[in-house]
RNA sequence: GCGGAUGUGGUGAAAUUGGUAGACACGCUAGACUUAGGAUCUAGUGCCGAGAGGUGUGCGGGUUCGAGUCCCUCCAUCCGCACCA
């Protein structure tokens, strides 16, 4: 029947595991054969297994990516030989800003960059022998796929958060209500407090009516504190800020107030919360996400302004402290600072307010050690008491959190107690028989006094009793407070979403469906313009493809909008009509598993949960969490080399010597360094500015490199890539070797020291089934009673090895297996076939060639059925038991199994070897576990 | 300062519910073979000790017949952070 079948032709050229040639043909199989291509199937159970998707940077991988994907296929691998209708899809995360900064130095087109990276990233994957469907590949820079993120954009802006409902609804159900009876019954999330009736709504122009409404709307036009940095003209994060200057270029960086567009994610705090309840993820991440989100209950107070009409409103959590407030501090930016300070203090507040608006906020949190702050001049009546509290401000203080404003209680908080000794500000003590002149108190058993009512409680009680006093004099309330801020959502780059949006009047219009979607326009240039508007601002009416209004939105929209979302457009990715069609979506559901690492906890993992629960309550999705279960894996550090300059020289020390030297030390490449040692002459040639350096070496001649693990990065020279390990030792050996490394959740360094042991692995598995001539060896013969219990034991350790997601062990499970089958001769076809499929999630190349060289019919395994474990195969008649005295283990005894543990205890005293160390003793107690240990207490 | 995680041989690690600590690999030592290789095979390898034996999962306690595993105190390292009022 056979007339051309390529893979027995191959078979009399492979005697050696040929990793290179079998590697080649089954990927080219594969991709010819739409191997991994998957449809809905309503017959068949399905599994969706999602890895986060990599932005494509221009290094390329490293073996740091592929770990979290190899773990992945392999479970996909798993499910699918267990009968699921897996879909395993892949794309790519590719606006960001590396791109726009090659863009902004080269002039290339980022699109250009961003393909070309896509490639590259496309070339490494596949050599992995990764099954992902490849037809449904996403990128969110791609118009078809940020078509449907502004269409999402588009949905959010139209919704607001109804909070009787506890959900988002459309703004139109508002206007309807505005329209009726104004805003007075209107129960929303939102900051606004101004009233309105049916009539003053209906007098408002449109533009008044669309700044009530942006105070609704979940994607709202509001001002916000960035870091601002005029040199670049952009908006800086965090960790892009250095001691008050830029990361990039050293400009300084300051606090501004911009309008930019922001996502109401505040709304859904409550429900991001209790969503937690209901996914599988890590303790650790959950607890990141509840810390992120921080719910915290306690009071807000007003604070009556001395010689001013108005009131300071602060949010406290230990309402019962109040009678200890001695003073009170608002934030540097609180908008009412510049009414109140008094004349003569005028001057040192603009210092002080400009000192910190130099400082980033992570600066302003991270230096405890300096207490700083100023006097207002001005007081706020103490609620309670009457008397006038002294009103300072201080950088302790942020703007962003709370109201702005705390209550200081020095004797209560160590912070209010820290600024209070430093200003020599009074400490007034609340609490019973503590002393708080050095050190405040947070204990909350103590009892509380000199405090009017609350004399006597201890703080749950106080804390209720204050909140009650507080609510009936009405000078505030029982609060929960968030400290989860809405996101900030605009950005002032080129390479991300356009806007759906246009302005007239100064006021935001959206574009309609049937024009999106807008792309984005070509520039002359990728920076900002000279008077600080973004890039897009550069572009021509005639180069946007739709332009309307005065002006275009010329932010974009950040990183994580396309990631939010990206999980859904898998499921339907050449949808034109819709984001992905309902049934589809119907069937494929949850993400069953999602893989990916934890520096995502409180970023991507909740925007994307925020936006399906969103999405959710407009009726376009049947769940609202979109990750049923999370896996993250560990970050591979990498291994990287030092050598050491002496100071303003181009001398080198190495590592032995250089105590005796002033050194800087300097990142060296490691593929020039082996075993720490260096190659100085292919040094010198890397660095040809260092090619007349001179080196201080070893006595043996050797210069030794110091090593230290960090992250991989290019710019450390620790990169290692998975070309040349695929090239070395094959695809298999590497994913097997990357899961064999340890637990996937943990980080570890990585080493390629242990890789041979894998690859042995995989030779000696390839020997079970060919001889040196490259002939089969396999046989029809029944296997050996010895050879099925490894077979079963093994199915059963991988199953639950599985299960648990424990791929380092089960990489051991089958190398056990591979010793003792070749310790038993063992090359049964009963034996042999079964086991192949066990190790094909792993090492799917080499068990295709095994499973077609069994004679198994021409086609991918991949819809193999898993081996079913029987434990008849596993039964034992005696076990050996460890016998140990006073809990030490001092010998075995072999007896029958199924004794009774009266049966066992008796056998066990009447054992001559067991008597000798007992030494004539009676035994106290015998501690009998059947089939597990016996103990004999002396 | 706060929050989270982790501490087991020379190294990566295993031990799923408290029940034989160190599976499986790397490395190392010795030997065999040889077409001299980054090959293969055999034996050994936690530490101390010649041995009997002792000892051993970051330190110190506790619970238990029995603790890497549970509880308390402390220490170290890594990661994250928002002084969260």
């Amino acid at each position: 029947m056979v007339i051309f079948d390529p893979n027995l032709i191959r078979c009399y050229f492979i005697m050696e595991y040929n990793f290179k040639e079998i590697e080649d043909y089954w990927r080219t199989f594969w991709a010819e054969n739409n191997t991994y291509l998957v449809k809905e199937d309503s017959k068949k159970e399905k599994f969706y297994v999602l890895d986060m998707f990599p932005y494509p940077s221009g290094a390329g991988l490293h073996v740091g990516h592929p770990l979290g994907y190899i773990a992945s296929d392999i479970f996909s691998r798993y499910k699918r030989l267990l009968g699921f209708n897996v879909l395993h899809p892949m794309g790519y995360d590719s606006f960001g800003l590396p791109a726009e900064q090659y863009a902004i130095q080269t002039g290339q087109h980022p699109a250009i960059t961003t393909e070309v990276n896509i490639n590259r990233y496309r070339e490494q994957l596949d050599k992995i022998g990764f099954s992902f469907d490849w037809s449904r590949e996403v990128r969110t820079s791609s118009p078809d796929y940020y078509k449907w993120t502004q269409w999402i954009f588009k949905e959010l802006y139209k919704s607001y958060y109804d909070i009787r409902k506890d959900k988002a609804v459309s703004i139109d159900e508002l206007t309807f209500i505005f329209e009726q009876e104004g805003n007075a019954h209107v129960q929303a999330v939102t900051d606004y407090t101004d009233k309105f009736t049916a009539e003053d709504w209906k007098s408002f122009d449109d533009k008044d009516k669309e700044s009530i409404l942006q105070n609704y709307r979940l994607a709202y036009l509001a001002d916000s504190w960035v870091n601002w940095c005029p040199a670049l003209g952009t908006v800086l994060a965090n960790d892009e800020v250095v001691n008050g200057l830029s990361e990039r270029g050293g400009h300084p960086v300051e606090q501004k107030l911009m309008r930019q567009w922001s996502m109401r994610i505040k709304a859904y705090a409550e429900r991001l919360l209790n969503g937690l309840h209901t996914i599988d993820w890590s303790d650790s991440i959950k607890e990141q996400q509840r810390n992120w989100i921080g719910k915290s209950a306690g009071a807000s107070v007003s604070f009556k302004l001395i010689d001013f009409d108005n009131t300071i409103e602060v949010f406290t959590t230990r309402p019962d402290t109040i009678f200890g407030v001695t003073f009170v501090v608002l934030a540097p930016e609180h908008p009412l600072v510049d009414q109140i300070t008094t004349s003569e203090f005028r001057e040192n507040v603009e210092v002080y307010k400009k000192a910190s608006s130099l400082k980033s906020e992570r600066d302003r949190q991270a230096d405890v050690k300096n207490i700083s702050g100023q006097f207002t001049g001005a007081y706020v009546e103490h609620p309670f008491t009457k008397e006038p509290v002294p009103i300072w401000i201080g950088d302790y203080v942020l703007a962003g959190y709370g109201t702005g404003a705390v209550m200081a209680v020095p004797c209560g908080d160590q912070r209010d107690h820290d600024f209070a000794k430093h200003f020599d500000l009074e400490i007034r003590n609340i609490f019973e028989n503590v002393d708080v002149n050095e050190q405040a108190c947070s204990d909350k058993e103590v009892r509380i006094t000199n405090s009017d009512f609350l004399n006597g409680l201890i703080a749950t009680d106080a804390i209720t009793r204050a909140i009650n006093e507080i609510e009936l004099r009405e000078i505030g309330k029982g609060k929960t407070n968030y400290r989860l801020r809405d996101a900030v959502f605009s950005r002032q780059r080129y390479w991300g979403e356009p806007f759906p949006i246009y302005y007239e009047n100064d006021t935001p219009l959206l574009f309609d469906d049937s024009e999106l979607p807008i792309t984005l326009p070509k520039v002359d240039k990728y920076l900002p313009t000279a008077d600080g508007e973004p890039p897009l601002a550069r572009a021509k009416k005639e180069d946007w493809d739709h332009y309307k209004g005065e002006h275009m939105e010329y932010n974009t929209m950040p990183g994580w909008a396309g990631s939010s979302w990206y999980f859904l457009r898998y499921m339907d990715p050449l949808n034109t009509e819709t984001f992905a069609s309902r049934d589809k979506i119907d069937y494929w559901g949850q993400v069953d598993l999602y893989i990916g690492g934890s520096e995502h906890a409180t970023g991507h993992l909740l925007y994307s949960r925020f936006w399906t629960k969103f999405l959710f309550d407009r009726g376009y999705l049947p769940f609202d969490e979109p990750f049923k279960k999370l896996i993250n894996q560990g970050m591979i550090l990498g291994r990287s080399s030092f050598i050491y300059r002496i100071k303003n020289t181009t001398q080198f020390v190495s590592y032995n010597q250089k105590k005796d030297y002033e050194t800087t030390a300097l990142h060296v490449d490691i593929s020039l360094v082996d075993n720490d040692k260096l190659d100085i002459e292919a040094f010198k040639k890397w660095r040809p500015e260092f090619s007349n350096a001179t080196f201080i070496v070893e006595p043996d001649g050797t210069y030794l490199c110091g090593h230290e693990v960090e992250k991989m990065s290019k710019s450390k020279y620790n990169v290692q890539t998975p070309d040349e390990l695929i090239e070395k030792f094959g695809a298999d050996t590497l994913r097997m070797y990357e899961m064999f490394l340890g637990p996937i959740e943990q980080s570890k360094p990585w080493d390629t020291k242990g890789i041979n042991g894998v690859h042995n692995f995989l030779r000696r598995f390839w020997r079970l089934f060919v001889d040196q001539s490259g002939a089969s060896i396999v046989n029809d013969e029944q296997p050996s009673k010895m050879a099925l219990k490894t077979l079963h034991k093994t199915i059963k350790k991988m199953t639950d090895d599985l299960d648990r997601y424990s791929f380092n062990t089960c990489v051991s499970n089958l190398m056990i297996c591979v010793n003792e089958l070749t310790d038993e001769n063992c090359h049964s076809k009963f034996v042999l076939e079964p086991l192949t499929i066990l190790l094909s999630p792993f090492a799917p190349h080499l068990s295709e060639e095994l499973w077609s060289r069994l004679g198994n019919p021409k086609g991918s395994m991949s819809h193999a059925v898993f081996p079913k474990f029987d434990s008849k195969y596993l039964e034992e008649e005696s076990f050996a038991y460890p016998v140990s005295f006073n809990g030490k283990m001092r010998l075995k005894v072999e007896l029958p199994m199924g004794l009774t543990a009266t049966e066992i205890e008796k056998k066990m005293l009447e054992n001559s070897d067991v008597q000798k160390w007992m030494e004539n003793k009676i035994p106290k107690k015998v501690i009998v576990v059947p089939g597990k240990i016996v103990n004999i207490v002396l």
